[in-house]
DNA sequence: AGATTAATCGACAGACTTGTCAGTTGATAA
DNA sequence: TTATCAACTGACAAGTCTGTCGATTAATCT
């Protein structure tokens, strides 16, 4: 799907008629409003209002509502999909994978931060049918397999990894879903401000790390 | 908004015309519709379906969809709500106070497992506004005020209150967002089994007690 | 400059949804 | 038994939303 250049100078003047451009804003707004709205309540109306072109230019360019929709779905994993692919922690220790983990992750989210929102609702309303296997499957086994190799070695505490990674997923990804509706933050910083993500990201890690360890006291 | 018994006799005869039950799998057929599908999305049409009755029973009893909407809402967080409250957790030590906590809200949503989404749909998508501030704020600084006396007592690590409630609340709630999406069970065990409801509250437990606590080795 | 084509628009047809209403049926009470 | 009323139904009016189509305009090529 790359553009062939069709001439050789480069032109760099903002053209008025630019068919990728379009198509940019018009993923840009779709992903906003099928984050807040999710696919059946989403309004391509909404979507069209919020670009400035005409309704139908999604139709021009995406087929319809749905094609629109797994567009906004790859374009929004895309990173994802490729840092954890690209992530090698089999030579790594337990602890050490799973921070490496847990700092891409969430350095990814961070600057995505619609993504869990959008998975949210891929997961909830459509069961997951857009996603082939793809991406949030293949980062849950990773995440599971780092925990296995804890728990067998003994670096973590007797915890199932099954369970634990989707527990430690929601502490990373949580955040993000409600960021939207949460108002309170603790000295008025807003909740995606640069300075909070990276604190979230700091709190989530330390949180996490802690959390799969031997406990100092049973109590 | 009790019945007054109507005669003395309490016939327990199975009515074929009984308002209450009537409106009862109403609310049922709406809060799994709404789980799904969020207030937009979800339509009369469908609940009615699964319900049996005529879709203009649903306007009979409940005016509109989103009256209906509210209902659902009230219903399905008056049990958290009431347990919430009467929880008397100030002369507990911080950590049998976050332990308590714990339990009553995983005891809780494991025997409401849609509510964590319905409660994530109102958030993202109508950003709380159905929430006149009830349940889910005085749940949030329940928890803020356990992680901050448990910093303050030393108990607990240095962490953020703020962002840490939010990250618990995710390893809480996010195993039932996302478990009509998760087919692979450890052994075969559904996700919403009685086993598996049991297995991740434990999980959570551990892993959120852990968590808060001071790290033995910080590498 | 004129022709050609890609990008864009606005109006509209068709389908889907909500909410209403007039009428029907079953329970209760006189 | 019959009257009354609440519970209930199916059909439909009105509104909303998606997706299409012919017309229009800017860029590109010759």
């Amino acid at each position: 799907m790359v553009r062939p250049a069709k001439s050789e100078k480069v032109q760099s003047v903002k053209k008025c008629r630019d068919a990728e451009a379009t198509q940019a804003v018009i993923l840009t707004a779709a992903e906003a409003e099928f984050a807040q709205h999710g696919l059946m309540a989403a309004r391509t109306e909404a979507i069209a209002a919020k670009t400035g072109v005409a309704k139908s230019m999604i139709y021009y360019y995406f087929k319809d509502k749905e094609g629109l929709y797994q567009a906004v779905l790859e374009r929004s994993h895309a990173e994802l999909l490729q840092i954890t692919q690209q992530l090698d922690l089999e030579d790594l220790s337990p602890e050490a994978a799973l921070k490496q983990f847990l700092v891409a992750l969430l350095d990814c989210v961070a600057r995505n931060p619609k993504l869990p929102t959008i998975m949210f609702h891929e997961a909830v309303q459509n069961q997951g049918k857009y996603y082939k296997r793809s991406s949030s499957l293949s980062i849950d086994t990773t995440l599971v397999n780092i925990l296995e190799r804890g728990v067998t070695a003994g670096v973590f505490r007797q915890l199932d990894p099954f369970v634990s990674a989707i527990n430690i997923m929601g502490s990373c990804l949580f955040y993000f879903i409600g960021a939207g509706n949460i108002q309170q933050h603790p000295q008025g910083k807003r909740v995606l401000s640069k300075a909070m993500l990276e604190k979230h990201t700091q709190e989530a890690i330390a949180f996490i790390l802690a959390g799969v360890q031997q406990s100092q006291n049973v109590s």
